[in-house]
DNA sequence: AAAGTGATCATG
DNA sequence: ATGATCACTTTG
């Protein structure tokens, strides 16, 4: 059987227009607080570049919150949206140009609030580094096929950026 | 169809 | 200090 490796550098400097159809099917990990491994195949994420998407919390400019897009790819971007849910996206490509990859669904888990909830991640992984942190990362594994859509929840978006197709979903059953 | 919920950001 | 706005989920 197959060892795949956590991603790396080399993996999240790409742009997030690349690396969010490259994400489905591998493995979302998070190593909880009393030693349990979970593990999560991807099944469905959207993109979200730079501030001429409007669609992108960063359109606006750097702010204190999007501040952690600016950084290096590799690290999350967790935030909390409508007061209730955490949102886990993975920032990507070069410093000081604001890209990420929403993670909006693994296995059997469906919605982006309930993900972070099943995994227990919060606020306290905003910028945390998946490429060496303890508890939470991504392991590589063999491309799977996908179909592209709009992205969703964002109709206060200019109409060029609802239509795009930068959300992305697994085809395996 | 609509509420629940609180951080964030622009306005005063 | 106040108010509007949400990259959602659940309930009816």
């Amino acid at each position: 059987m197959q060892i795949y490796n956590r991603l790396g550098y080399d993996f999240y400097r790409r742009h997030a227009t690349e690396i969010a159809p490259s994400l489905i099917g591998k493995y979302l990990c998070r190593r909880l607080d009393d030693g349990t491994l979970v593990r999560a195949k991807i099944t469905e994420t959207e993109c979200y570049f730079g501030e001429d998407d409007t669609a992108c919390h960063a359109h606006k400019g750097k702010t204190d919150r999007t501040s952690t897009l600016y950084e290096d790819g590799g690290i999350a971007y967790v935030y909390l949206c409508y007061g209730i849910h955490s949102l886990l996206n993975v920032v990507t490509g070069e410093r000081d140009f604001p890209e990420a990859v929403l993670i909006r669904g693994v296995e059997d888990i469906n919605g982006p609030g309930k993900l972070t909830k099943a995994l227990k991640i919060d606020r306290t992984f905003n910028r945390e580094n998946l490429i060496d942190s303890q508890r939470l990362w991504i392991d590589d594994a063999p491309p799977v096929s996908y179909i592209k859509t709009p992205r969703i929840g964002i109709d206060y978006a200019e109409e060029k950026d609802r239509n795009i197709l930068w959300r992305f979903v697994s085809q395996e059953k």
